[in-house]
DNA sequence: GTCATTTGACCTAA
DNA sequence: TTAGGTCAAATGAC
């Protein structure tokens, strides 16, 4: 732990204020289409879950500040703190450990130590799966879920025939982002990507899309946040609303959670597609169909402008509960995972203004009843699964 | 020249 | 022991 991570922690609760303030002078606030078309009530609801989301937020931070001190005071040493300043070691190319005057064992045993370290980072971190569907089953044809991706591997995977792809944030180096995700095409049906997430992303591109592209905000990925406990207790009596919203453009795409206790959700929203690929499919039952609500989303509009025809796909969320329980919980006994977690946030909140300091919890209105703290990945907005966006 | 992807090797967890 | 996950040099694209 570090002044860094009060930092942080004085920052999410600062934009708490903030929000509570904004709570109390809506009108300053709202602009007066929300007066006038009566949608004032919506307005306190999203500035209290905008509230809501930033004291979960400070209430991870606090304890992942918490679970560290109670490791001890060896946070600074060990194999957490060695990486935590360079960010990837993947700047310090392998010729420049040898050219340092190292033997090949002290190399093997530094890089071991260094696997271990994202050996536990990889296990702590929350962890889920999503289903997409690309209209064009072409093998060129990926998933694109807004987000800005970096592949850093690709495995032959026993049983399957297609090879896995490794990706990593672009912004890994940048700010810290320890999101990754792992792209499967699956093996019956070519259009169809098991993608698992890994991690959220704390890095800024998530708010600088959600307030470009100007739809449904993405929904927050599984966080290493006490509160989440809270949220997926809170799913067991989510339902989603349908009423009021389009009928499915033709083809109707749809976008699926699934959780793993089988139970579906399906979220009014996708994101966009790679440009240039064929009309949506037709609806897969075996995608969306099975258990989810078959909710009919509205078309998603690419910021970039792509025809809405073309930004169609299905995706199904599966939400992986780490460290049993039924429900996701963050070992408390790693405080290096906390502390990872807190940092990338610190490096995050470095870059992100204010207002969008609510770490990913900081979105406009969703569809009504949907709460935006729901521990879904982000999956929204619009940009290249192989990165264009330059470090900082 | 810079940056992203490819790919073989290495390491860890199961 | 094996499969999965990651690293990083090599390579290619812009």
């Amino acid at each position: 732990m570090d002044g860094g991570d009060i930092h942080l922690l004085l920052s999410i609760l600062a934009d708490g204020e903030e929000q509570a303030r904004q709570l109390g002078e809506p009108a300053a606030a709202a602009d007066d289409e929300y007066h006038s078309g009566g949608r004032g009530e919506e307005y306190y609801r999203g500035v209290a879950r905008q509230l809501r989301g930033t004291l979960a937020r400070a209430m991870g931070v606090a304890r992942a500040i918490e679970a560290a001190a109670f490791a001890g005071g060896g946070g600074g040493g060990g194999a957490s703190g060695s990486r935590g300043t360079t960010g990837d070691r993947s700047d310090s190319p392998r010729s420049a450990d040898e050219s340092s005057g190292r033997t090949a064992r002290d190399a093997a045993v530094a890089q071991q130590e260094r696997h271990h370290d994202t050996i536990k980072r990889r296990k702590g971190l929350p962890r889920w799966t999503e289903k997409f569907r690309v209209p064009d089953a072409s093998l060129e044809a990926t998933p694109d879920d807004g987000f800005s991706w970096r592949k850093y591997g690709q495995k032959d995977i026993l049983g399957a025939k297609f090879p896995r792809g490794y990706y990593r944030c672009t912004y890994r180096n940048a700010q810290g982002c320890p999101a990754t995700k792992q792209v499967q095409r699956s093996d019956a049906d070519l259009a169809v990507f098991d993608v698992t997430y890994q991690g959220a992303h704390t890095c800024h591109q998530k708010q600088r899309r959600a307030a470009a592209a100007g739809d449904q905000p993405p929904p927050p990925p599984p966080q290493a946040d006490p509160s989440v406990e809270l949220l997926v207790n809170f799913r067991h009596g989510l339902k989603v609303e349908t009423n009021g919203l389009a009928p499915p453009p033709p083809p109707p795409p749809t976008t699926t959670t699934n959780f793993h206790d089988d139970q579906h959700f399906c979220f009014p929203s996708m994101p966009p597609f790679h440009a240039g690929v064929g009309p949506p499919p037709p609806p897969d039952d075996a995608l969306g169909g099975g258990g989810c609500n078959n909710f009919s989303s509205p078309p998603f509009v690419s910021p970039a402008g792509s025809a809405a025809g073309e930004n169609y796909f299905s995706m199904e969320h599966s939400y992986e509960p780490r460290g049993g329980g039924g429900h996701f919980v963050m070992s408390r006994g790693d405080s290096s995972e906390l502390h990872e977690v807190v940092s990338a946030a610190a490096s995050s909140s470095a870059v992100v203004d204010p207002a969008a300091a609510g770490g990913g919890f900081d979105y406009p209105l969703y569809h009504g009843e949907v709460d935006p703290h729901l521990p879904f990945p982000p999956l929204f907005g619009h940009a290249s699964m192989y990165g264009q966006y330059r470090d900082a």
